[in-house]
DNA sequence: GCGAGTTTTAGACTACGAGGCAAAAACGTT
DNA sequence: AACGTTTTTGCCTCGTAGTCTAAAACTCGC
């Protein structure tokens, strides 16, 4: 599944089916793996026919779905990938297949209505503990911009001040020396910030069960 | 993969092969997935023949490998689980198999090695922020016999005192009313406790960017 | 050129959870 | 009754998140 962030809330690449089954429904871009792909590279390759594919930023498995009814033709199984499209780049895409809001999904062939759920449940998480954030954002962004990203992935309101503290904090995100974009109504200009590193790290290490080495007293 | 704490270390039960290819080398249990069963299912299955299956306290989904080099008679998928033993309890196993630390493991089988380190991976993760603990624990326990556990699965040392904090913070673990086993080398009796509830649940809501309805204000 | 409005940035404060240390509690043994 | 041992509780510190407010820096209008 191929999430991106338009207009302010994130949005899933979906394909509308024009056979059965499920013809006519809304269904997750994918297609059958080849003899001597791996998974990942197999769904690279199938994108690149509806995707530009150096656009995806971030790329990870989700899961594997074996129900034998989850096709009505037969036992088909389907391993679930998220990927994720910088905010701001526009990829050409083939006529039949269009963005949906993940909030407000049309009606979905197969279980990819599950799917998508369970990818943006997964995006969610990652956005709290890791810097995944690299692959939504554009290059270099203002902390509002990154703000308004960051809301439209969780779901909820988010503080522009408090994420600038924590992301910074962390490490996950740098201002640059280059300073402000022109603004059109007024205001201080905002300085442009970019992602210290654009592959996925875990910055946040889990809060219980430390290791002694990494706790405050022991990192002395 | 099957892992127990068995004698201070976390353990997994790999099964020696008699065939090539791997011949003599150790590989995780399992098998072809059958016509009309989920992977799970089918897992559950194979591993019936090898342990008592009713012993699973807990299985979930790790990883699809797709590496069409992993098998050299050629392409098979392979999905990972990881299942959970709680300690104490002593399956019978086949005389092919046998129980390994995770940390010391024998030359394996095609991938098997690596997926057994990711799924301690994500166990040793799962302890610091949900209540997975009830899958390797007895039913009842004292905090040192659960410290002893939690240190074999991360692997370094636990504080028996901020253990029993956090969780019954979390209401992970409750005492119950029957008081103390008896013990050999004198000291106070400990008291019996037991996880609040045996499914998995997610205890430690991510530490960044929460709901607002989550915050410390906002709770009140 | 100066003030009003706007947006961004920084600082102060609070709250909360984790980790460490030490004292108290509750047993058996000598 | 004193001692050793183990468990349990309490106190303190530290780090991080969330909120609020003030300062900074700009545009626009008069």
């Amino acid at each position: 599944m191929v999430l991106q962030v338009r207009q302010g809330s994130l949005h899933v690449l979906l394909w509308q089916r024009a056979e059965p089954p499920f013809e006519g429904q809304w269904a997750l871009p994918g297609g059958p793996l080849g003899e001597d792909e791996r998974l990942g590279t197999s769904l690279g390759h199938h994108l690149a026919t509806k995707v530009d594919l150096t656009d995806i930023a971030h790329m990870e498995q989700l899961e594997t779905r074996s129900d034998p009814a989850r096709d009505p033709r037969g036992r088909v199984l389907a391993t679930a990938y998220l990927a994720l499209i910088s905010a701001g780049t526009e990829p050409r895409i083939p006529p039949d297949t269009a963005w949906h809001p993940v909030q407000d999904l049309p009606p979905t062939a197969f279980d990819h209505g599950s799917i998508a759920r369970s990818g943006r449940e997964r995006l969610r998480a990652k956005l709290s503990y890791t810097n995944i954030g690299f692959a939504l954002a554009p290059e270099t962004f203002t902390i509002a911009q990154l703000r308004d990203i960051y809301a439209a992935s969780v779901g909820h309101l988010i503080s522009a001040t408090n994420l600038q503290r924590i992301l910074t904090r962390r490490g996950v995100i740098e201002a640059t020396p280059a300073a402000a974009p022109p603004t059109a109504a007024g205001g201080r200009p905002a300085t442009l910030y970019r992602f210290a590193t654009r592959t996925l790290i875990v910055t946040n290490p889990f809060a219980a069960f430390r290791p002694p080495s990494m706790s405050p007293t022991a990192a002395q």
